[in-house]
DNA sequence: GTCGTGACTAGCC
DNA sequence: CGGCTAGCCACGA
């Protein structure tokens, strides 16, 4: 299993209508320091629909960033039911998925 | 083997 | 609140 394929996998569990921390990611798979490695799994990430990249966000709740643009995550992120506040998830803290 | 880059984070000013 | 710095990890050239 590569360091890529950890990162995919997590967040493909992550439900619909919830998101999850690019920390959070990271720390789940055991390298908590591994936040940037984990953005550049997600930028290369090969299975766009099937990775929700889309659903992590900074540990801020900020969007951060998105291959396709942030406005089109933003705009996923309202399809999929979550609010997006100038760039910021709203509540996102009552969101955040971790298993 | 080394350097540069990136969807990051935490700390400090 | 905004900007800067250092530390962190993986990947491609």
């Amino acid at each position: 299993m590569d360091f890529n394929q950890k990162v995919w996998n997590s967040i493909k569990k992550i439900p619909k209508g919830k998101i999850s921390t690019y920390k959070l990611v990271a720390k789940k798979i055991g390298k908590p320091k591994a936040v940037r490695a984990v953005g550049n799994a997600c930028n290369k990430n090969p299975f766009s629909p099937l990775v929700p990249c889309h659903r992590v966000v900074k540990s801020d709740g900020s969007i951060g960033g998105f291959a396709f643009g942030k406005k089109k995550k933003i705009e996923l992120l309202k399809k999929e039911g979550i609010q997006v506040k100038k760039g910021k998830i709203n509540g996102f803290e009552e969101k955040v998925y971790y298993e």
